[in-house]
DNA sequence: TCAAAAGTGTTAACCATACACCCATGC
DNA sequence: GCATGGGTGTATGGTTAACACTTTTGA
């Protein structure tokens, strides 16, 4: 490598906030720091960028090695670079915040070996750096995200029922919302198509499943289209 | 330097895109690259990290070195990581916006003897890097933002008629205003105070001058309302 | 037959939009 | 006195919010 420019370089990583939803919680993904500083510790999954990598593949690459993830819907969501943020040297790091359907990693493979875990996002152990401000940050954007974009989608299984997608909201939101209301709103937008299917073996009448028509959103999209929950 | 960290260091800078308003255009702050590569050409201010700030520390810094502006809005907007980006090394930017009365800073003091000048957002010079994409980003967010949060008054004067907004909405939104509408819906947020001055030599009914009521916003903010316009 | 969740419409309050004329001032 | 932009109110249609009962199923 030729170094023409005068600085020094700090080191860059990039972390990832993976969230996943599993019909109560809304969770996180945690891996188990094996080295020093922090050893033993929960932290975001991450690592540095290499050089010949954008940001964007450094992150999708960490990821399936750390975790196995490899479909997923990915955003960039703050860089933090307070020089004291890593005590060993200054370490820059590009945070981006994933969601994941929960139900296709219920079996996390640590292919390093790594301890891999989901924790509900109320009950998070203590994280290693400044891993709790980024958790924070990455929950406000979701939060605020979800009412204007049609991201909720990510975290559900291809076919649910609009019970299923009410629950998200509501965890999310974190306030009820009412369900003639919420069906009459999610449905006008167009984007959920009925299935010809039905919850089996429920204790009540079954729920009819819907899945997200994405070509649709798209189309909408282009002729001004914004969607709002 | 200690290095404790086995993979080399990308570079990394901060770049600005600063916008200002001068009653009828968007502008850009740009200044002329003395050194090459792009020497000659129009580039976003900006420059090297120091290891010893944090990302908001530098942009401050090269901003005030480079252009004399020290009072602005400033916030995060992206961080660009592609490999190639440079033609020298890998340097990864983590680009910021920013919002400046333009009329406090009609001489832009040049003090590291570079050129700096504003440039109408509608008619920019080719630019260096990958800056023409960076200024598309924060064109984006800016644009979006000034529906949602009341911005728009950092683009203006402290005293300014609600026509001067209105001009201003009307430019960032690409869409001409109902009058009456307008006036209605940014005064029933009672964030704008109206001051007993009226404008002075116009060749026509003087307007009256209003300022931002900071404060306020902030504590409606924390009792849950939103802007919106 | 009970418990549990699915599914379904109407009304009233509120909000957003459309729209046109008189006023004050300098030249 | 004319050109220029400042300032003001109302009516209508559309959107949102509140609200309760019947259906289906398994245990």
């Amino acid at each position: 490598m030729s170094v023409t420019y005068k600085y020094p370089h700090p080191a860059v990583t990039v972390d990832a906030v993976v969230f996943g939803f599993d019909d109560a919680d809304l969770k996180l993904l945690l891996v188990q720091r094996l080295a020093q500083p922090f050893k033993g510790q929960w932290a975001l999954p991450g690592g540095f960028v290499q050089m010949h990598e954008s940001l964007d593949q450094g992150v999708r690459r960490e990821l399936a090695e750390e975790t196995g993830i490899d479909r997923l819907y990915l955003e960039q969501l703050y860089t933090f670079g307070e020089p004291e943020r890593d005590p060993r040297e200054r370490v820059i790091s590009v945070a981006y915040y994933a969601l994941v359907k929960l139900n296709a990693y219920h079996v996390v493979a640590a292919s390093d070996a790594s301890e891999v875990a989901w924790f509900a996002v109320a009950d998070l152990p203590k994280l290693a750096f400044d891993h709790e401000k980024i958790v924070e940050t990455a929950l406000r954007r979701v939060k605020a995200k979800i009412r204007y974009e049609p991201i909720g989608f990510e975290l559900l299984p291809e076919k649910f029922t609009l019970s299923d997608l009410q629950r998200l909201y509501e965890t999310l939101l974190e306030e009820p919302l009412d369900k003639r209301n919420f069906r009459k709103k999610i449905l006008a937008t167009d984007l959920l198509v009925p299935l010809d299917e039905y919850q089996q073996d429920v204790a009540h009448r079954a729920a009819q499943f819907y899945r997200f028509n994405r070509a649709r959103y798209e189309q909408l999209r282009e002729r001004g289209f914004n969607f709002e929950l």
